[in-house]
DNA sequence: GTTAGCACTCGATCGTAATGAGTGCTAACA
DNA sequence: TGTTAGCACTCATTACGATCGAGTGCTAAC
């Protein structure tokens, strides 16, 4: 079904409207503000035809139209235009976002801040998966002689270290033995590959070293690695949602806060959502809780591999163009940032 | 002034019921409830009386009384019974806050949790301030020509490590000189004291390696050492207060999402606050927008050292004793957890 | 000093009326 | 045949008033 040009031109009247002042959209009100050259009464037989398109909604028969979740996607989909950021916008986000830049995940946090800032909305940043991450180095050092710290790199770049407490003091040769022998089975390896293995045995050392091993070292190794496999949540911008005219609602406020609340789940819902920009608007979200929200989000790349993501969620009614570009903006920049030298120059 | 022994039985009843059901409480509900074998007239005369005297408060002529500031001032000096933790009570605490620990972040990050499910409030922990804390070790650590990591390692035996790209490639003699250098140099000395140094000049070496450690290592080390000094504060049950009646009202919601909004000026206040179990009601509160809030603290310690704060934030209407009891028994459980051995026994 | 009784207060609740924005339909017009 | 003016109709919103009832404060009796 093809809608007339002047029944889009209506319609993206309506859905403007609505978007900018949160009201229902009468008839007289588009004749008005956008010159049409058609009367009410001809919007008014137009509007009702979108309506039984399924395009428009009714609140109550004396209120003006409501653009349905149907509208909002023609409207992504078709009549949205993406705003282009100016150079000063441009400017100034990049300023913002690299205001504090070192670790990607300072960069994400930081990134969910900006974007909570210029868009007014609750933002989120999710940090990479790890899953294909690759062990390059382990290194066991002293502290003194009953405190270690246990060290992991990874191709990726990513650093986590533990310090670890020894009842029985341990000899430096013996960390020396351990930190070659496991850089040397584990080197190369995905860190959820390394996770399934049991190299121990293939240790050869004494009795004292190998109880260190068993301990200290592995049970720790094992955690850490676990926790670099973590995927991060950043949100920011929480109580924007209180300058917003459909949370004016106590239940829906909560409700909504409600969906943030719950990170593990959240983030199960971000990672299982497609890459690339992508658009999700009311009954179009899976999940019941955020049947009422649209949910905006784009993937970024670190060393041209599929990263995180980083997003927005708010009410249907919400920016599209606007918001869109500047996430997209970001994600690139991000993306950029974080190609093969990742880091930058620091000299 | 000292009030009768009857109007302070009649001050707690008329508080403990207030804190249990958020209503203005009459006399006649009192007399029923509380047999102190008074009638509802008398007990409106001895209201009436301790509303002179500033304990009570008068919503309106017909309304039933509210405690005032005041009132909940004496309650939490001496009408209210800490609530003795059952042994099942305890032990179900501890193990909820054992199920995840190895780092003091991590704990007291769980801290906040486990503290907002059991009192329903909004909970909060912040790290301790490491002022005092002392550098230990400093290491550089080759991964690859192009990338080594900056290693610091604390008396209190915080680690924390830095991922560098130079641009050049360096030598590893180059790295073993500075981690040399910068430990003997730094080693016993505070942090906050370090960060006032200027110590390049001391260390003598050739040029190149001297190119790295202005450009790559020192300001690295710098930033990462302010970092190191950074408190952290974790939060938790921050939608607890939608199921609080006092927040059944959008602005004061919004409001109390403000004030945790900002965790700067949050860390701050909380920061402020004298050590030990402090409890501040209402307009004790110096913070403008905390004024219609109580604040509950306590301090943990680190190595018998003053540390770190736990505590909740909610509406004057709250259950004091119980939340102190839980308060003070997870900090007791913390400060043991993190004595002279921290990190408990792994072996 | 305590208590019963009663008038009084005032928020909360409910129904009714007035208001007005906006539609839908009809009939006239180009 | 598409467009428009006119008008009756709908319905959320607001304002108003009546009623209800929880709870007080006062008085007078015990």
């Amino acid at each position: 079904m093809n809608l007339s040009e002047r029944k889009l031109r209506i319609l993206q009247a309506i859905i403007s409207d609505f978007i900018r002042t949160a009201e229902p959209v009468g008839s007289r009100t588009i004749s008005k503000k956008h010159d049409l050259g058609i009367s009410p009464a001809t919007i008014r037989n137009e509007m009702s035809d979108l309506e039984e398109l399924g395009y428009l909604t009714h609140p109550h028969t004396s209120a003006g139209r409501v653009p349905s979740e149907q509208a909002y996607r023609l409207y992504v989909d078709e009549l949205m235009k993406k705003k282009e950021l100016s150079q000063e916008e441009k400017i100034e986000i990049s300023g913002k976002l690299y205001e504090n830049v070192r670790e990607l995940e300072k960069t994400m946090q930081h990134a969910a801040k900006v974007l909570s800032e210029i868009t007014n909305l609750t933002s989120f940043a999710l940090t990479p998966n790890q899953d294909e991450d690759v062990l390059k180095y382990v290194n066991l050092l002293p502290v003194d002689e009953h405190t270690l710290v246990l060290m992991i790199v990874s191709q990726s770049g990513k650093v986590s270290n533990t310090p670890l407490k020894t009842k029985i003091p341990y000899k430096n040769e013996a960390l020396e033995l351990l930190s070659k022998s496991m850089t040397y089975n584990y080197k190369g390896k995905s860190i959820s590959n390394v996770l399934t293995l049991d190299i121990i045995e293939t240790i050869e050392t004494d009795m004292q070293t190998m109880n260190l091993l068993t301990n200290n070292v592995m049970p720790n190794f094992m955690k850490t690695l676990e926790e670099m496999l973590d995927v991060n949540l950043y949100m920011d911008g929480l109580t924007n949602i209180f300058s917003i005219p459909e949370y004016n609602d106590l239940d829906r406020a909560k409700n909504f806060l409600e969906i943030l609340n719950n990170k593990e789940d959240f983030t199960n819902t971000l990672i299982n959502r497609e890459n690339g920009v992508i658009i999700t608007i009311g009954n179009e979200n899976v999940e019941d809780l955020m049947r009422d929200c649209s949910v905006i989000t784009a993937t970024y790349h670190v060393d041209g591999k599929l990263a995180g993501k980083l997003g927005v969620i708010g009410p249907t009614r919400m920016k599209y163009g606007e918001v869109t570009s500047v996430i997209e903006f970001l994600t690139d920049n991000i993306s950029n940032a974080y190609k093969i030298s990742e880091g930058g120059e620091d000299d």
